[in-house]
DNA sequence: GGCATATAGTTAGTTATGCAACTATTTTCA
DNA sequence: TGAAAATAGTTGCATAACTAACTATATGCC
């Protein structure tokens, strides 16, 4: 196989993202042993709104590389639990801002430092510098993909 | 945030997995154009099977760290699509080993070829010792977690 | 031998993703 | 101004993941 700088057993864990995989199963663990409900990808959206509340629904796609029926349907489950509601624009009424409900409000601080216990528990062992250097290229991956 | 070495900002795409996604997302589009019809996570089953064939579901679940449930239903379809069979073990009634068909042993070139150029997209311009430093430190994490 | 336990695989239910097609609203521009 | 194009969001369909509960077979051990 010429003009391959990469060897194949080393290309499937890449591909498959067993490490964020990995990442994310603990977290999912971490919020059930904590008593919480919600999934990863519902959290997900949480935590955009935490920094900024009332997205728009294409907002929280741009943001969560996720893409619009995704949102939709995070959305209408986030709805359904009580965390967020859907308020339409009072300037253009295609668009529905994404708002925290106080309950949302509520699970910001436990959960982010569920998260931070959690990345402690995958980073142990890990240099500094090693981790800059990770967050470098994968940041060039995705820019060299998007 | 006391004991926390993490800033919030950079928790998010890693534990998001952005690169890896962003690298099957190609992969699955480089499959479609060239007029494949599988998706990244069949491929990923005959991956293993290309290595070695008949494997049983069990090591399948280890080999691509998917639960019992998900590597069922990736064979159901690959039966359906003709590309493994199920064969129940001689010696252990329980087994099935799972084989490959001649019609999956000729995609193996191609997909190989597409899932290199895929990387080579990715990895475009990052140098070859931070790759090398990602490989440990993704595994470094997936040890950690395991 | 026979019961308890472990292992291999399946099924059912919920959540999430990707794609295509759709509605409603806004913007563009001839 | 008014038709075409762009944008925001939803719906339907297929695939995949996780959990829990289930069946069938094999193993361990008294």
């Amino acid at each position: 196989m010429p003009n391959n700088q990469f060897k194949r057993g080393e290309l499937y864990s890449v591909i498959n993202g067993m490490a964020s995989i990995a990442v994310a199963r603990r977290l999912q663990k971490n919020f059930r042993q904590a008593g919480l409900e919600i999934t990863i990808e519902q959290w997900s959206i949480l935590y955009h709104l935490w920094k900024e509340d009332c997205l728009s629904q294409q907002e929280l796609c741009v943001r969560t590389f996720r893409d619009k029926p995704s949102i939709t349907r995070l959305i209408d489950n986030l709805e359904k639990q009580g965390l967020v509601n859907r308020h339409p624009s009072p300037t253009d009424r295609r668009i529905n801002l994404v708002c925290l409900t106080e309950a949302a409000r509520g699970l910001q601080e436990l959960t982010l430092q569920l998260a931070n216990q959690t990345m402690e528990e995958a980073l142990t062992g890990i240099a500094k510098q090693d981790v800059e250097i990770v967050k470098k290229v994968l940041q060039q991956v995705y820019d060299n993909l998007k």
